[in-house]
RNA sequence: GGGUCAUUAGCUCAAUCGGUAGAGCAGUGGAUUCUUAAUCCAUUGGCUGAAGGUUCAAGUCCUUCAUGACCCA
């Protein structure tokens, strides 16, 4: 008997004992008190604390009759001889349970117990004879039944695929997976709480949009059938952000759920979170510092409450964090790489398409794969060709151009071309670069920030550029939004505005190399 | 999209050159009842991811497909 179905046959024959016990199998008659739980949580941390700990513990011979009893509930993982190790949200303890202690009716329900059943128990603490903590059980309850054997205890659920399709056995089988997502939680509070305490109001904007904006990606198509409308799932929910700045709700943030019709990779999944921040009055400096003090207090919840899932970290976060113009860090690159490329190159039109075409060509000192010169060769302008640079050059090198001893530190790449940034401000001395900085840690890109384009007519005219690339075939350019424009006809205050991958800087954080490890259920195929 | 690897019992893994599909855990029956991956005795469990092909003979070689992981894009 060991096929699948027959090991529930067996469980079933187990859970229709429980009956003759005088329980059922899917009782729901347990109602764990505050007290109780805080309590069961105390116990799990003596538990695991060192021998010393326990020492005023008595052993089972010398418990004093009128001795505190404690209730602790949870799933059986193991049974050892007369204990049952009994699995909590705060971690494991054992149970002695012995059938001479426990009325009969409670001891014909523990001859029935399989392993990942829920149980409780309810007794005094007693020390083992190896120090160990174990509750003496004086009553036992089954609580529910699993009709499905948990996987081997002590290698637990390893095929990868299994432990995505169900993350339900994953997260009682490998308890540091459970911690993983405690630890998402926490971090995510983190940023709420920061946020909060500094006067930003948290708003849900619309996840059903009729028009493409505030990114560049393929959506999901949708469709509502009462109104008969075609919408898509947001790839972002930057421009409704900025309407609320328009109707002066001065400090707004949203952790948004967005959507991409893109391929999945180890960073990449088609629904993730990110949160979008707005400010009036700010600029895109000032974010840098709140983004900065922002991972900062994020970082520091994982060290007090998490340090076991830090792992070793080839960055420092409390290094000063370096700020590089675009096209400085293009130059720093072409030095590091021993390219014939000048600081003066950068802004001198001709000069650079030469360069980028001697590139193409494979005469530029250095040789790119065939989709890089593609899409160096496809650029339509000089700010489009240096942004190709910066990805092409700079972006896989900043963790060792930018470095504090044997850690790399976070960069912030400014000074972004107007013609790749349709939603930033344009700078006051040199329009030709918008006020905008992406933050680069470890480097991977993180955020991105601009101070926001508030003058109508500059941004009609970008949704006319947007228009241009969509014609020419680009099917991730955005769509002219009217009402957005219509929007800051009425008037947008001088505002910056952020956006950070939360799913990316929990694995930066938590020291995951896939996104997959981060997110309960990433997207798969269905089972065959 | 391209490449590499993986898929064998409920779980974790073996199976040499192509030659009888195995182990541990879990399960079942029994012993034991202060164990730490509990122990001891006995025992059940397989369409080897799917479909074709080569061969006297395929888990193993070939083709296609499915699913996943990693790398590249």
């Amino acid at each position: 008997m060991a096929s699948e179905d027959e090991l529930m046959e067996a469980r079933r024959t187990k859970a229709a004992q429980l009956t003759d016990a005088g329980t059922r199998a899917f009782p729901n008659t347990f109602r764990p008190t505050e007290a109780e739980t805080a309590k069961r949580s105390e116990v799990v941390t003596l538990a695991a604390a060192d021998d010393e700990a326990r020492a005023s513990l008595p052993d089972e011979a010398d418990l004093a009759p009128d001795a505190e009893q404690v209730a602790v509930w949870g799933r059986v993982m193991a049974k050892r001889g007369p204990f049952l190790v009994i699995r909590t949200p705060d971690g494991d303890v054992q149970a002695l349970v012995r059938k001479d202690k426990l009325e009969e009716s409670q001891a014909a329900q523990l001859a029935a117990v399989d392993l990942a059943d829920h149980v409780m128990v309810r007794g005094p603490l007693i020390k083992t004879r190896t120090g160990a903590l174990a509750v003496s059980a004086r009553e036992y309850a089954h609580l529910g039944k699993a009709l499905l054997p948990p996987p081997a205890k002590w290698h637990g659920l390893k095929d990868v695929e299994k432990r995505y399709r169900e993350r339900y056995v994953d997260l009682f089988a490998n308890p540091e997976v459970a911690q993983v997502f405690r630890a998402r939680g926490a971090i995510v509070t983190a940023l709420r709480r920061f946020l909060d305490e500094r006067g930003y109001l948290e708003v849900e904007t619309p996840t059903l949009h009729s028009v493409r904006g505030g990114a560049t990606a393929k959506p999901f198509d949708t469709h509502h059938n009462a109104l008969d409308m075609d919408l898509f799932l947001r790839i972002a929910p930057e421009l409704y952000l900025k309407r609320l700045i328009v109707g002066g709700l001065d400090r707004v943030y949203e952790i948004a759920r967005c959507f991409r019709n893109e391929g999945i990779s180890t960073r990449h999944n088609p629904e993730f979170s990110m949160l979008e921040l707005y400010q009036a009055y700010a600029t895109y400096e000032e974010l840098m510092e709140l983004f900065t003090d922002m991972v900062r207090a994020a970082d520091a919840v994982v060290k007090e409450r998490f340090p076991e899932l830090m792992g070793e970290r080839t960055f420092d976060l409390d290094a000063e964090w370096r700020r590089v113009d675009m096209r400085d860090a293009i130059a720093d690159a072409a030095k590091h790489l021993h390219v014939e490329l000048s600081r003066e190159d950068l802004d001198d039109e001709s000069k650079l398409a030469a360069f980028a075409e001697k590139l193409v060509g494979g005469t530029g000192g250095l040789e790119l794969e065939a989709p890089d010169k593609k899409l160096l060769a496809g650029v339509r302008n000089h700010g489009e060709r240096i942004f190709a640079l910066f990805e092409l050059l700079a972006e896989p090198i900043l963790t060792d151009l930018y470095r504090d001893g044997d850690k790399s530190v976070p960069v912030f790449i400014m000074g972004y071309p107007f013609e790749v940034s349709p939603l930033a401000r344009r700078n006051d001395e040199n329009p030709a670069f918008t006020d905008r900085f992406e933050i680069f840690i470890e480097g991977r890109e993180l955020a991105n920030a601009f101070s926001e384009l508030n003058d109508p007519d500059d941004q009609a005219s970008r949704f006319e550029d947007q228009l241009a690339k969509a014609q020419a075939g680009d099917d991730e350019a955005m769509q002219f939004d009217h009402d957005y424009v219509r929007a800051l006809r009425h008037g947008m205050p001088s505002a910056g505005g952020l956006g950070v991958g939360v799913d990316r800087l929990v694995m930066l954080l938590l020291g995951r190399p896939s996104i997959r490890d981060v997110l309960l259920f990433p997207l798969l195929r269905p089972e065959a």
